[in-house]
DNA sequence: TGCAATGTAAAACGATCGTTTTACATTATG
DNA sequence: CATAATGTAAAACGATCGTTTTACATTGCA
């Protein structure tokens, strides 16, 4: 695993369980157990390192839901939550912190999200037997939500997303 | 409207457009037409104003969702992001952006987040003439996934979630 | 009239921020 | 062996942060 592998590692880290607010640089160089200049010379700086870490979460989560089904969906959902914890979604959270006012964490974040939305319809597609648009939204919503009410109602809100899911599911089926 | 209460309401307004991170005391007092010795006789600190802001928050917010149907709870918050904006939830990024680590941070997300589950578990009573504890909790799933995927999405998504919590609510019927 | 109370304007505080620099050690490779 | 690359340790940079202080103006009330 190279350096910069590492540092994006331990930043995306850092940023999700403390916020970008409290993660200083001195932190961060202190968790990954390497001087400033090694640091910068790898990341460049604290923003490029920010938008680094949600290309590289972007990467590692949506190979995650590469499922087949809406039920894998949300247990892949929920395997995340389990493994990752649940802070909310670290791309909307990194959009609202820098106010937006960011280009290259703007895309990142609008690029994840269009990825996400894409993967969700196609799910429902290949459930479905036919596109969806609408029934792609709401399961879109129950994903989101999970992932945010996960923060304060723990996993076990993940598995009400899915059983509403499979209810709207069911519903929507020929 | 006492100081205290304009201070708060352009704190609220700043942070929750820009971020914590991005809102300096000196712009506070610069848009809400202060000197920074009254901003801190009345506030206290950042800190105390963060969390003040929630508190006012929580009390306009829960106000405008003292409704007696989930149909009228998700027309509620069309017309909330429609006159707010949708930039997520301010409880959840406040307490992420922070880490969690502050106290009256922490207990003010709280405190929201318990009034919010208390109000949706009534409300899905009333519907539905009996207590659904699991479908309150998917109706809780579907506010907060409509809040947070309004971001991207828009105010649209409102109505998804509006019209998911109807289906659900349909099959939970008698 | 005089005295608190309450406000502004602006400088200054120390701390901390992200970032750069200086000086030096280690290692890989020709 | 020499040299270039890559690392550490640590001081220092200027900027900005939240906060306090100094000095002065305005106002309401006894």
């Amino acid at each position: 695993m190279d350096m910069t592998s590492k540092l994006t590692a331990v930043a995306e880290r850092l940023f999700d369980r403390h916020g970008y607010m409290a993660t200083g640089m001195d932190r961060l160089t202190e968790a990954a157990g390497v001087s400033s200049r090694t640091l910068y010379k790898h990341v460049g700086s604290k923003t490029e390192l920010m938008a680094r870490v949600l290309t590289e979460r972007d990467r590692r989560f949506m190979a995650r839901i590469e499922v087949r089904s809406v039920d894998a969906l949300f247990a892949a959902l929920e395997d995340w939550v389990r493994v990752e914890g649940c802070r909310g979604c670290l791309f909307l959270r990194t959009r609202a912190e820098t106010g937006g006012d960011t280009p290259e964490i703007a895309e990142a974040v609008s690029l994840h999200k269009e990825a996400l939305q894409q993967r969700i319809r196609e799910v429902v597609a290949m459930d479905l037997g036919r596109e969806d648009l609408a029934l792609a939204e709401q399961v879109l919503v129950l994903f989101e939500g999970a992932t945010h009410a996960a923060v304060y109602r723990g996993a076990q809100t993940v598995s009400a997303a899915r059983a509403a899911a499979f209810t709207l599911l069911e519903r929507a089926r020929p």
